[in-house]
RNA sequence: GGAGGAUUAGCUUAGUUGGUAGAGCACCUGACUCUUAAUCAGGGGGUCAUCGGUUCGAAUCCGAUAUCCUCCA
């Protein structure tokens, strides 16, 4: 069973015994540290290096983290050591910590994790470290750190090990810090205008709230098929039924579809509804939170994408789908109202019609998707889908073909799906209905009948508006990150072997 | 699903026309008490992704498989 070590590994580990030896967990334990090295440098950096070395009480610190370089000649050394914050630099010497603790530090790796106790000084060049007068080995690294200089770059490495690639790799700890702070700027936009933060079920026993194939499970005891969610819609427009005016999730969705630079089977998006509001209200709140978490993660609103700039500044563009395909091909889809002659036009446009396909509506979204998606780079509100694509949106009072959802798209791709939310019941389940006869004609995606969600309409919805953003495209967006995989920490990868 | 590309030491990589594997980091030994990609001297480490084929001979040519990347549907 056991695997063959490499030499490097089986040096490491008779350093792990010799450690033990010499009365030393190699895998120690609690470290109380005063500091970390953020703090150490906002504290000292300020200081000249006489003014450090003549401080009649010099500070004591203590700080720990992985030993990333090392230099380490004759009787004294230098090591750079890294915590969530940064580096720190350590001058270890023989006279300050002892014989012992000195053969400790010699013997060391890259990648141990060690910690120390001294006071700030600043070297030769200027640069603050930590004089060590006590060094604690805390943890052995029984396997080698990447190269020092290039990091890991073997992309298939960096999402199957993102820990080593979090070691390493400086622009990657970045983007995870950034996503966490675009995450948390959220939560404050949102948490500041009074919404109210929840969690709903992920564990679905009905299909709905967007059109995706679903991963299927069964709970055991109660012995019953669940989906896992595609969409949080329909669980929160219930608790807008229920008297909370204004609600987001921010959650994981599944969906059981193909794996790419943009899609991950699961990913995270946040869903928001706001009674009393409708689709314009939504453009409002997305175009201000956007244009905000940019400002408050790079300290702009214009971005530099994929060669492209993009400005994300208020006032986006709003164009109805019809208008951007009649602008595209010159085909006025609101004076097509026959199903046969929408087909004949997408066959002549080589555009493939699927057997469920039974709507002008299903056309103009076929044309949409091919002449019309790919060049909006710069934030466009795209309204006025179809209602054959739009289940759970409000008509459009003055074209019932139509609805009152918006798309938002940035640089050709969706970014959110905004709608004035169906609270009419009677038409929800009629829309339910068409749903169903999809899915008779082979459309995998098409809604179930909730027949719950229809129910708690008809105790009565008041007009809301929702709105739902992916997160990790955004996320993308704002760290200029190519392909979903770099901004999540453990991309779906399969298995070896 | 289709097309193209990648896979060589723990990591980053070189490898010419097919002739038996080369470096840097890391690691080991020695020297070195303000270095910082530390330096200097010496050393160990390879199933060239896997399987099969062609060949006197394959990291190199051919085929299949695996994983990853990019593009397309």
């Amino acid at each position: 069973m056991e695997n063959k070590l490499t030499e490097q590994e089986q040096i490491r580990r008779e350093k792990a015994e010799h450690l033990k030896e010499l009365g030393i967990d190699p895998f120690g334990s609690r470290f109380d540290r005063t500091h970390n090295t953020k703090q150490i440098v906002e504290a000292f950096e300020e200081y000249t290096k006489e003014d450090l070395h003549d401080l009649e009480d010099k500070p004591m610190v203590k700080t720990a983290g992985r030993v990333m370089t090392r230099r380490v000649k004759g009787k004294a050394g230098f090591a750079h050591i890294q915590d969530q914050w940064g580096q720190v630099q350590i001058y270890v010497r023989i006279d300050e910590i002892g014989e012992e603790s000195y053969e400790v530090f010699k013997k060391g790796d890259l990648g141990d994790i060690v910690g120390v106790e001294g006071y700030p000084m600043k070297t030769r060049t200027g640069e603050l470290s930590i004089r060590v007068k006590k060094f604690t080995h805390l943890t052995k690294a029984l396997r080698p750190l990447p190269e020092k200089y290039h990091g890991l770059s073997d992309k298939e490495e960096i999402y199957r090990r993102r820990y080593v690639d979090l070691i390493t790799n400086d622009e990657s700890r970045d983007t995870f810090l950034k996503r966490s702070k675009i995450i948390s700027g959220m939560r404050r936009y949102l948490d500041d205008l009074g919404y109210i933060e929840v969690e709903t079920p992920v564990l679905h026993p009905v299909l709905g709230g967007a059109n995706a194939r679903p991963f299927t499970t069964h709970h055991n005891t109660l012995d019953m098929p669940f989906y896992l969610r595609i969409a949080t819609e329909l669980h929160l427009k219930r608790l807008i039924v229920g008297g909370f005016d204004c609600v987001y999730e921010i959650g994981r969705l599944f969906r059981n579809e193909g794996v790419d630079r943009l899609h991950n089977p699961e990913f995270t998006t946040i869903e928001l509804y706001l009674a009393y509001s409708d689709l314009q209200g939504m453009m409002d709140l997305s175009e201000d939170l956007i244009s905000h978490l940019a400002m408050e993660t790079n300290g702009t609103t214009k971005i530099n994408y994929d060669g492209k700039e993009i400005d994300l500044s208020k006032g986006w563009r709003k164009v109805h789908m019809v208008d951007l395909i009649k602008q595209k091909t010159g085909i006025n889809f609101f004076d097509i109202y026959d199903f046969e002659e929408a087909k004949k036009l997408a066959k002549k446009h080589h555009l493939e019609v699927e057997d469920h396909a039974y709507g002008v509506g299903h056309i103009v979204n076929l044309f949409f998707e091919a002449y019309c998606e790919e060049d909006l780079i710069q934030p466009t509100f795209v309204y006025g889908h179809p209602i054959e694509i739009s289940p759970l949106t409000k008509k459009d009072p003055n074209d019932e073909r139509f609805t009152q959802r918006f798309e938002l798209f940035i640089n050709g791709h969706e970014y959110a799906n905004a709608y004035t939310e169906l609270n009419d019941p009677i038409d929800q389940k009629e829309r339910f209905v068409n749903q169903l006869k999809e899915k008779d004609l082979g459309n995998e995606e098409a809604n179930e009948m909730d027949i719950d969600f229809v129910e708690a309409l008809e105790y009565g919805m008041p007009p809301t508006g929702g709105i739902g953003i992916g997160i990790d495209r955004l996320v993308m967006l704002l760290t200029n990150s190519k392909s979903i995989r770099d901004v999540l920490l453990f991309p779906q990868m399969k298995i070896k072997n």
